[in-house]
RNA sequence: UCCCCGAUAGCUCAAUGGUAGAGCGAGCGGCUGUUAACCGCUAGGUUCUAGGUUCGAGUCCUAGUCGGGGAGCCA
């Protein structure tokens, strides 16, 4: 007997095969023919497969009759045609094997939709349901979409340090890493002293592994990085997360341009993946979380991503006629209205803004030579807003130099980094991508806190 | 962090300052293959916490905790 998964038992080509299912029990339906049916969902896809459990079966009145929601099985039997409307095929079980109970009226998941709120307060048990299933599923796609898309172009896939020493944005809360007994912290001049520390130095959780994705594509070329980052704002949006994972590439002899076509191409790879292959976890989103998302992205898709300079940008919007909470001119920064404004309702699709003023963006972005912006893009996408940040950066060493005094940084500090400009510069550019982000735009989920398995938040680290 | 809103049964929600209810879920019983099954009965409550006003507080006041929506910061 094979042990096998509900997706394959799903498919008419198992019909008549004998097979091992194991999972757990989604519902139970008594018929008055003295048998019945036990809806079993294992992970390996949405959707469920239908056991039929005679009477006959030894079992059949001790335990068989008891299983509700939760319960962990085997089953064995043969997968037959299934007579009745919903499925293709069914399982006629043979034996059923309970390994635990569960409790329906203490279980927290209940046939009946639950709220996101009360699914975050039972996030060890959240994975269970329909919505954190097909999440699970999705993200899942995702990852190995953006590993295989790097990988076929020839991009390495590196990985920075999750504890560093360098405030890499000059910009945000880090959250500190450190030994010191804050009881007892030892001083120097009435301040801690570090030297004592573990690091020798003070030492934060990565914001970001630009910097060192840079030291890797100023020696090999193309690579990129995945992995968690940390950020300590108090942030409490639907949109923010105090632990995501973020997908940094960075290219050697790529300028802005050459970023925007990756970009674009990544992030409709991403798209088309996940259409065809969670294409039943996307049809769930599409019918129970947001009536439009498939059809939102499949436009996205078949369209080139809109190119448009800060500076135009600007102009549309002081044009639109609509007043804003914050009123627009030259030199701000987009507020989230504004962004809103250009993917919705003005060319209601994704937007590239490039060449941001220098004084919004950070000193590693390249200088233009008219000396105001700077090669900055920004991908946003209709409903999420950014979803892509990055730029070319800025590959001569005089004038990183002056841009990092210009933000009140101390080039010293960044020594390591000057020197990638100072031995072998070379033209490069790269980009972030937040994953949680992306899963909010492709599965239309309203809260970034649903997107991610375990929710980092202020005041909430429980699971 | 700021503005607004909320917290009542396992879940989703009702309840003029005057006996806390319903639907779903659960338990039990019924029902010729059911699909969020269906029908009947039963059980289920420190109304978020701590104070206060009042003859009387789920309801009004104060503070706190947690949650939601929006904003800022950003990915």
């Amino acid at each position: 007997m094979d042990r096998t998964t509900v997706a394959i038992a799903r498919r008419e080509e198992s019909i008549g095969k004998q097979v091992r299912l194991q999972g757990w029990v989604r519902t139970r339906r008594d018929s008055k023919g003295g048998f019945s049916f036990i809806e079993l969902n294992d992970g390996s896809c949405f959707g469920n497969v239908q056991i039929v459990a005679e009477a006959a079966l030894p079992n059949y009145e001790s335990e068989i009759k008891k299983l509700n929601v939760g319960c962990s099985v085997t089953i064995e039997g043969e997968v037959l045609k299934s007579p009745a409307k919903g499925q293709a095929t069914e399982l006629k079980a043979t034996n059923v094997i309970v390994h635990g109970w569960c409790d329906a009226d203490a279980y927290p998941i209940q046939k009946k939709g639950a709220t996101m709120e009360f699914l975050r307060t039972v996030g060890h048990l959240r994975p269970r349901t329909n919505t954190f299933g097909a999440m699970a599923r999705l993200r899942n796609c995702v990852s190995n979409s953006i590993h295989q898309f790097f990988q076929e172009q020839g991009f390495l896939y590196i990985h920075p340090p999750i504890i560093t020493a360098s405030d890499c944005e000059g910009a945000g809360e880090l959250f500190k890493v450190t030994m010191i007994d804050p009881a007892k912290p030892p001083l120097l001049n009435g301040k801690i002293d570090y030297t004592q520390d573990f690091f020798g130095k003070p030492t934060f959780l990565t914001v970001s592994g630009q910097l060192q994705a840079e030291i890797f594509a100023c020696a090999l070329g193309k690579v990129y990085t995945f992995g968690p980052t940390f950020r300590a704002e108090n942030s409490n949006t639907s949109r923010h997360l105090a632990e995501f994972w973020m997908i940094e590439p960075e290219m050697a002899f790529y300028d802005l341009f050459d970023n925007m076509t990756l970009a674009e191409a990544f992030i409709k790879r991403i798209i088309g993946d996940a259409l065809i292959k969670c294409s039943e976890d996307m049809k769930f989103f599409q019918e129970r979380i947001d009536k439009d998302v498939v059809t939102r992205l499949e436009s996205i898709l078949k369209t080139s991503f809109l190119r448009v300079t800060y500076t135009d940008a600007i102009d549309i919007l002081v044009k639109s006629g609509k007043t804003f909470e914050y009123p627009v001119k030259w030199g701000i920064d987009l507020q989230s209205e504004h962004e809103r404004f250009l993917t919705e309702e003005h060319f209601k699709n994704a937007v590239i803004l490039h060449d941001y003023p220098r004084t919004l963006k950070p000193f590693y972005m390249r200088v233009n030579d008219d000396e105001k912006t700077v090669r900055a893009m920004d991908v946003l996408v209709p409903g999420v807003g950014e979803i892509i940040g990055g730029s070319q950066r800025e590959e001569r060493l005089d004038v990183l130099e002056m841009r990092m005094k210009e933000q009140g940084l101390d080039p010293q500090a960044y020594w390591w980094y000057l020197d990638l400009r100072r031995y072998g510069t070379v033209p490069h550019a790269g980009f972030g991508l937040g994953l949680e982000r992306v899963l909010l735009f492709l599965s239309g989920m309203g809260n970034i806190r649903d997107v991610i398995p375990c929710p980092r938040t202020p005041k909430s680290a429980e699971f």
